[in-house]
RNA sequence: GCGGACGUGGCUCAGUUGGUAGAGCACCACCUUGCCAAGGUGGGGGUCGCGGGUUCGAAUCCCGUCGUCCGCUCCA
């Protein structure tokens, strides 16, 4: 096989799963657009983890916050003060450092510690926040922030979110949304960019029992990986070593992946502690205590995070799903196949109808067949070509099942089922069709 | 941010010493009783990433810019 990730972002341009946005003014770095099939994926992980985290347990609630919070909000959390430095970058090393981290060298001028250059690029203001303006006066008054994560707006809503959910602790709560931050530099596809989709839960808990969640949450996202059929030889595990910890958390775990450019880090669960809520407590003024009434306390809960972007996600199941394997051609030959072996519960498309040709009586037919599973299922039509050539379409993108419509069918009232895998084919009656595919997918 | 390579129809590419763009595949239509790519006929589609310069004339030379890839640096 050629090179996996050329081989993949090829497939995603080709197919219309990503690609690089404002192509026609000549593209913009760190940009990905996803088309039809790369928008039902998208929709399809994001479903799969608010089903795991949110719709089947009682003890995690959803919320969807502003992207755009109080200025206020990220003063408290530490994102303003830990990344406004002024950085200036050696022009003899090309080494960054903080301004006023330089050293004076012989003469008195500031030298570079790493190497004693004496020449320097202007500082930068560097911050990884998107700022902006809110209303039309460009000053600092008015300054706002893109989040760089969807955590504050948990721990800004915990106190209300506790309220109306009545949830006692220990509970969570669970929010997908765009996050933006300003790497300096983005690459490796939909891997690292400015502009991403997080999804990330956080569960609250009585302080001592952080660490029994902290091994929870870590093995329930794990599994989560496993049962959507992300390889074991391709996960593992990494825990931070104490100096590289972000700056809001006590201990942290990287679920990482096997990316054809190397381990990379695909989810990051974090012990947050007390951080963000005593933070944000001090800040505002405002009691963000739990009360814990069967034992008449108050507390400030911990926090246990699962945080995984949707772009990354997805990136790691197109790559676990692709193949190409060698498939028999119709004149004895030999022909590569491509095939997305996604998980049923992500494939983007989970039914196409065919009709064996475009027949003016098999078409009918087929468009009535396929009535009959578009409401179901997110299903195409396809009569354009040959029909085994509409196969690997399908294969492509990784379509669990192929409804074939044939001559027979118009007397025997049977259709022929293909599946991707295997390219097994069962005949069955058109009336049991929509209860097979419901038993498969 | 630095260095190198590259940027031609949807995709992969060809375009000789500068003279106003080609191929294969894909796509679309019609034909084909046809079950796992590459049958027939016809058809649409590019001004050569973008901007500027040199020239009678540039895809082909120069400059800038945007983007991609690789290496380094940096960074969650």
């Amino acid at each position: 096989m050629t090179d996996l990730m050329e081989a993949v972002t090829a497939l995603a341009k080709r197919r219309g799963i990503a690609f690089q946005s404002s192509e026609i003014y000549g593209g913009l770095r760190s940009s990905w657009d996803y088309g039809p099939i790369g928008v039902e994926l998208r929709r399809n992980i994001r479903e799969a983890w608010w089903r795991a985290m949110v719709q089947v347990r009682d003890d995690v609630v959803g919320l969807e916050a502003a992207v755009i919070m109080s200025p206020r909000v990220w003063e408290a959390s530490g994102h303003v003060g830990g990344f406004s430095d002024a950085l200036v970058e050696c022009l003899t090393c090309h080494q960054r450092f903080r301004e006023d981290h330089l050293e004076p060298g012989e003469d008195g001028a500031p030298a570079c510690p790493n190497c004693g250059g004496v020449t320097f690029t202007e500082a930068k203001q560097f911050n990884l926040m998107f700022d902006t303006h809110l209303g039309p006066v460009k000053d600092d008054e008015h300054k706002a922030y893109l989040r760089p994560e969807t955590a504050q707006g948990m721990f800004v809503d915990f106190a209300r979110i506790q309220t109306v959910s009545r949830r006692k602790i220990p509970f969570g709560i669970a929010q997908i949304g765009k996050s933006f931050r300003n790497e300096i530099t983005p690459h490796n596809f939909i891997f690292r960019t400015r502009e991403f989709e997080l999804m990330e839960m956080e569960f609250f808990v009585e302080p001592g029992t952080d660490d029994e969640w902290f091994t929870y949450w870590v093995n329930q996202r794990m599994d989560w990986y496993r049962t959507l059929g992300l390889r074991e030889e391709n996960l593992r595990l990494r825990p931070h070593d104490p100096d590289e910890l972000a700056h809001y958390a006590r201990a942290a775990v990287d679920i990482e992946y096997l990316f054809p450019f190397g381990w990379g880090e695909l989810e990051g669960i974090a012990n947050r502690t007390d951080f963000d809520l005593r933070a944000h407590q001090e800040a505002s003024g405002e009691d963000l205590t739990y009360f814990d009434q069967e034992r008449d306390r108050r507390f400030l809960p911990y926090v246990v995070e699962p945080a995984v972007g949707v772009d990354r996600a997805l990136l790691s199941f197109l790559l676990d799903a692709y193949r190409e394997e060698e498939a028999p051609t119709a004149k004895g030959g030999v022909d590569k196949r491509t095939v997305l072996a996604l998980h049923r519960d992500l494939a983007p498309v989970k039914v196409a109808v065919l009709p064996l040709s475009r027949n003016e009586k098999l078409v009918p037919e087929a468009r009535r067949v396929f009535d009959l599973v578009k409401g179901a299922w997110m299903c195409q039509y396809d009569d354009a070509g040959a029909i085994g050539r509409r196969y690997r379409r399908q294969d492509e993108v990784g379509t669990p099942f192929c409804v074939t419509v044939d001559f027979d069918s118009l007397d025997d009232r049977q259709v022929t089922v293909r599946e991707r895998d295997t390219m097994a084919q069962e005949r069955l009656p058109i009336e049991n069709l929509v209860t097979y595919l419901r038993e498969r997918l």
